[in-house]
DNA sequence: CTGAAAGCGCTTACAG
DNA sequence: CTGAAAGCGCTTACAG
């Protein structure tokens, strides 16, 4: 390949100063026009391809990319349907902004580190469920602009959390007003230990995943209300695959048959527990009613569709971004709002 | 802020020389050990972050990044489940070879050079349907290796793309094997201009994405081999969309209630022909067949479970990162195959 | 194994 | 509006 042709070359070539030279690429207004003009010819006769992208950000400090990273499952970000609108929200966001996207990308904590280190970015988004964590730590000695999502973690530039308390509550109360009595709790991920299976009470004192803990608090303070008994609940923690929970719940109905309304925690989760209520021979909504969590477009195309309490990942993650990039004013901390939707899962 | 401290200010505060300094960090078997690890201590003493990704970039000319470009359509990226699968193929190779994935973001193909010149990146991928673009010309402008999915370019180092001719093939000799016989091709986007609705011979002929060429060239060699003529063969250009495809399906059921086979060139716009046909009436498979194509998990969960050929979007996008960062010797133009997927729609 | 020096390519005060 | 100079922070030949 031949040599790289510098600004310099093309100064010189030219006729006239590097710094002008430079100006006529990124500040035209401070060239004359008719200087610009020959310079940007002589450019394009040299073959100069503009100028050098490091080489600037070593002097301007800018990057112009916001990185993105998903310190509890790396692979997650391009699985999970709920990751992926936070990401379309985060793309919205640095479009507009005329920023790039940098997925951090590693296949263990310890690579995730590394490439933090070698990321330029100008900040960071984190989603994650915990706060304790290597990833994040090495994320703020890098000392820049840092939002995170579902989760609240010190000295972080801001927080976008949802309204889990209230939206479990809702869900809750519309399965309680349903009619259902005999309640099941379909839980995600509790912490970083995975202990799939029943969840007892020991177990549910532990929850370090912010989410886990908002939306089990608001279920039981629905029924609680409705004067159901939180021993009599069912509380089973499931991975967050449909495969995983139709099992689970195939298992859970067996030893339970009275359960005759399920809260599961997500939708990927409700979904499987559709298949697996099916599996156990089980009308829906009629002998059990079930409601997920996030409001997903597959949930319309379930049979039945899926009732659930519907969440704006999309503008999550684009306030998110927004914030990280900077141009949010005033408050840091921002929750956003769920709201019930009813469908075929539930009547 | 307090000041930076730099690389400079460890070596003197530890007593060596700038370059010993940066061998710490970078190339730790050079140095001593006692050596290293009092450089270690000091910057950690001292708050030094770890050497400057800019400059470091700067001065070996490595970014650790691949740009991920989607030309056609850039918030598609985060919308169509196959560029998802893509997406998630590309994140597995860059996680193994422990380097970042930079999504390129724009709201328009103008933005989107800029974003392009800005990017920070050692190679680039790129999704696309058709050759001739602005953007395409941005990135091979910048000199770097460049690898294309799903579409041939001139000059690019490496080429993905499927056996779409074989795949469209398999998909019509499937409905003609079981007993379909008047037939409506469903096309994905044939060229830069939107033009849906029906497809006359004429713009056919003018199709400049590749995709859509190979695979209704398939589609007409299994029809013409059975004895179909290709004018009696009702063709619509349809979004991408199942919203869009279930209103194109019913429209076109009305006009020619006799079709009773449909070839849809996506899932995505097959999923919406099965809700068209329910809607205007239609038993599936019993009246009318309908086969997709890509095999996206959705199509297990429709109704009836959609026969497709299925392809492997993560391991196309997988191979190509691998071809782009320049892990891959010997050919690269790779073709990818399809296989019949058959399930409830079709029989 | 260590040190002194050059230079990656650019942008931005500064002086005119 | 233009030019000369400094410096962003690092890594890597090179000489010892």
């Amino acid at each position: 390949m031949a040599e790289r042709v510098r600004l310099l070359d093309v100064a010189k070539a030219a006729g006239v100063s590097q710094g002008t030279a430079s100006n006529a690429f990124g500040k035209p207004d401070l060239v004359r026009k008719e200087v610009r003009e020959r310079i940007l010819e002589v450019a394009k006769e040299l073959g100069y391809r503009g100028p050098h992208v490091m080489a600037r950000m070593l002097r301007t400090g800018k990057a112009g990319a916001l990185g993105v990273v998903f310190p509890d499952n790396l692979e997650y970000a391009f699985s999970d349907p709920v990751a992926i609108e936070l990401l379309r929200g985060v793309g919205r966001e640095c479009a507009r902004q005329a920023v790039n996207m940098m997925i951090i990308s590693a296949e263990n904590p310890e690579q995730a580190i590394t490439a933090i280190n070698n990321a330029a970015v100008d900040a960071f988004l984190v989603h994650c469920y915990s706060d304790d964590n290597d990833i994040i730590s090495a994320i703020q000695r890098r000392n820049q602009p840092l939002v995170c999502i579902d989760t609240d973690i010190a000295g972080a530039a801001g927080t976008v959390v949802l309204d889990d308390f209230a939206g479990a509550e809702m869900a809750a109360q519309h399965l309680i007003d349903c009619g259902a009595r005999k309640f099941a709790i379909l839980s995600l991920q509790a912490n970083k230990a995975e202990n799939f299976g029943p969840m007892n009470a020991k177990r549910r004192g532990a929850v370090s995943h912010r989410v886990v803990r908002e939306r089990l608090g608001g279920y039981h303070a629905s029924l609680k209300k409705a004067g159901i008994a939180i021993e009599d609940v069912v509380h089973i923690e499931c991975e967050n695959m449909s495969s995983h929970s139709a099992e689970m719940v195939e298992t859970m109905l067996r030893d339970h048959p009275e359960i005759d309304g399920i809260l599961a925690m997500s939708d990927v989760i409700a979904i499987g527990a559709l298949d697996g209520a099916r599996a156990s021979g089980r009308k829906i909504p009629d002998d059990l009613k079930v409601i997920g969590f996030d409001g997903i477009a597959e949930g319309e195309r379930t049979d039945p569709p899926l009732s659930s309490i519907r969440q704006d990942s999309v503008e999550k993650g684009r306030l998110a971004a927004e914030m990280a990039l900077g141009e949010t004013q005033g408050d840091n901390n921002r929750v956003l709002e769920t709201s019930l939707l009813v469908r075929g899962s539930t009547r």
